[in-house]
DNA sequence: GTAGCCTTGAGG
DNA sequence: CCTCAAGGCTAC
């Protein structure tokens, strides 16, 4: 049994099943998928699938459509690398994927042997129930008192079992559905590229719509392992790391932020509406709406720079980042700030759980309607983007736990380049990687690739704050951007040190 | 077009 | 040196 650990787990294919020959274009994958994936971006084909482009992909199906093929190769998370040669970009990547599954394999192992030893006690009271049953928007109905003793251990058992050693012993039907159990790297890889090769990454339209949930049609396999099973089990009271513990501890209150920036921003109304409303009564209609929405527009800005306030506040009172010099600390958040932003954002309409509607920070709701009515095409893009994420998000039913530790995450980017402290940052990265994935084990044991299927949501989050940037620089450009701004700030110096 | 094998070349 | 991933080659 011992002898599988090491071996066989994993050895499969994301895209078809096959055997895999080594990490290409960012993860492992079959000779044949590699060069499909080259053949297809290299000579930038172009396919049609001439079913409802929700093909399965397997080794014996995988040539009758190569439209399917590639969107399943873009969903897994193949990128295309800029270089030629052995080494190259990725390598990191790679190092640290190889280190994870290392970890994976010997936490299953340890808990696997601990579950023969002493089946596992879930008598004890949950004292950690409350977060993820409070935040979980449909309150789960597993608080079966008995779950422990009956169900979990067979749970958790088969799991472990699959996850260990499937693929000598149970072999994946061939017409079902992958289940996204095959990690792709659970890294960061648009960031990679995009830091490096940014002509790359946006030039080339394969990149751009691979990474917009829009252009991803075929992209339901995950979905069926997340929903069509049983509501996940809230956490059952199995320990959570310390780690993920300090982390929840760190966080903000949320109306203690809400009414701070409340406050702020009506102040700021105040003064503005006194200004502009004798102003308002000459004009005409068309130009007092053109200013209402401008100043809209602004209040957003505004809304956006408080929350951004925050977060910077957050981070300087937070575990590991507090222990950093400013230099390095400056670096950490002109990369990431507004990933924060959008993550933030995310986390509050998940938060808020409601599909038509969204929550601002100030604790106001707006109408998705008639915040699209407002926006811009650009901008309209840009919230069914968010409303995508959150989507997807929704469904794997992702608890402030994890919430937290994706805040982690982005922050310790150890790809930020010229850190003073670089190994320090890398560090924490992984600790918190094994945290995160330690608790997603442990509190979600029926779904083994949960981890993975958070952070594959990690490369949307940084398209959409990237376009979000974008799109505030523009806006900025065209003097639209109030000025004495923080976002503004952390633009310029992001820029600027790139 | 596919996929197995070969060559190249950077990084360790 | 060796490793190993990207890209090339070519029999199907």
């Amino acid at each position: 049994m011992d002898y599988s650990y090491d071996t066989d787990l994993e050895e499969l294919c994301p895209v078809c099943g096959d055997k895999v020959s080594g990490y290409h274009y960012g993860l492992l994958t079959c000779e044949s998928c590699k060069g499909f994936f080259k053949r297809t971006v290299q000579n930038n084909k172009r396919y049609t699938c001439a079913e409802s482009q929700d093909c399965k992909i397997d080794k014996t199906q995988r040539k009758r459509c190569p439209f399917c093929r590639f969107q399943k190769c873009l969903n897994v998370g193949m990128r295309l690398e800029g270089m030629r040669g052995g080494r190259n970009k990725f390598g990191p990547m790679y190092k640290r994927d190889r280190a994870l599954k290392q970890q994976k394999k010997a936490l299953i192992r340890a808990s696997g042997l601990k579950m023969e030893a002493t089946p596992p006690l879930m008598s004890s009271p949950q004292s950690d129930y409350s977060f993820s049953t409070a935040l979980s928007t449909p309150a789960p109905k597993n608080t079966h008192p008995n779950i422990g003793t009956s169900v979990a251990p067979t749970d958790y058992e088969r799991n472990l079992y699959a996850s260990s050693s499937l693929s000598l012993s149970i072999p994946i039907p061939a017409h079902t559905p992958l289940p996204a159990q095959y990690p792709a790297y659970p890294t960061l890889p648009s960031r990679a590229i995009k830091s490096e090769y940014p002509d790359h990454y946006t030039s080339s339209e394969h990149y751009t719509s691979a990474s917009s949930p829009e252009s991803i049609p075929g992209y339901t396999y995950v979905d069926q392992t997340q929903v069509s099973t049983s509501p996940p089990l809230a956490p059952l009271g199995l320990t959570v790391p310390p780690l993920v513990l300090e982390f929840v501890r760190c966080e903000q209150g949320e109306l203690q932020v809400q009414s701070k920036i409340s406050a702020h921003l009506a102040h700021l109304q105040q003064e503005q509406n006194s200004r502009s409303a004798a102003a308002n009564q000459e004009q005409n209609t068309r130009l007092a709406a053109k200013q209402e929405r401008l100043s809209t527009f602004g209040l957003m800005c505004h809304m956006a720079d408080q929350t951004l306030f925050s977060i910077v506040e957050w981070a300087r009172s937070c575990i590991f980042f507090k222990e950093l010099k400013v230099g390095d600390q400056m670096k950490l958040l002109h990369n990431c700030w507004s990933e924060l932003l959008v993550l933030d954002y995310i986390a509050r309409q998940l938060h808020h759980g409601k599909e038509d509607s969204v929550l601002l920070i100030t604790g106001q709701e707006v109408e998705l309607a008639s915040l699209l009515a407002q926006a811009g095409v650009t901008l309209n893009g840009m919230i069914q983007r968010g409303q995508e994420l959150v989507h997807r998000l929704q469904e794997l039913q992702l608890d402030r736990r994890e919430t937290a530790c994706l805040k982690y995450l982005i922050l310790f980017n150890p790809d930020v380049k010229l850190l003073e402290n670089q190994p320090y940052v890398e560090s924490v990265y992984e600790q918190v990687n094994a945290a995160l994935l330690e608790y997603t084990l442990c509190a979600y044991p029926q779904f083994l690739d949960r981890f993975t299927q958070i952070l594959l949501r990690l490369p949307e989050l940084r398209a959409l704050s990237t376009q979000a940037e974008d799109y505030l620089c523009y806006k900025h450009l065209s003097g639209e951007v109030p000025c004495n701004n923080l976002l503004i700030e952390m633009l310029h110096a992001k820029r600027t040190c790139i």
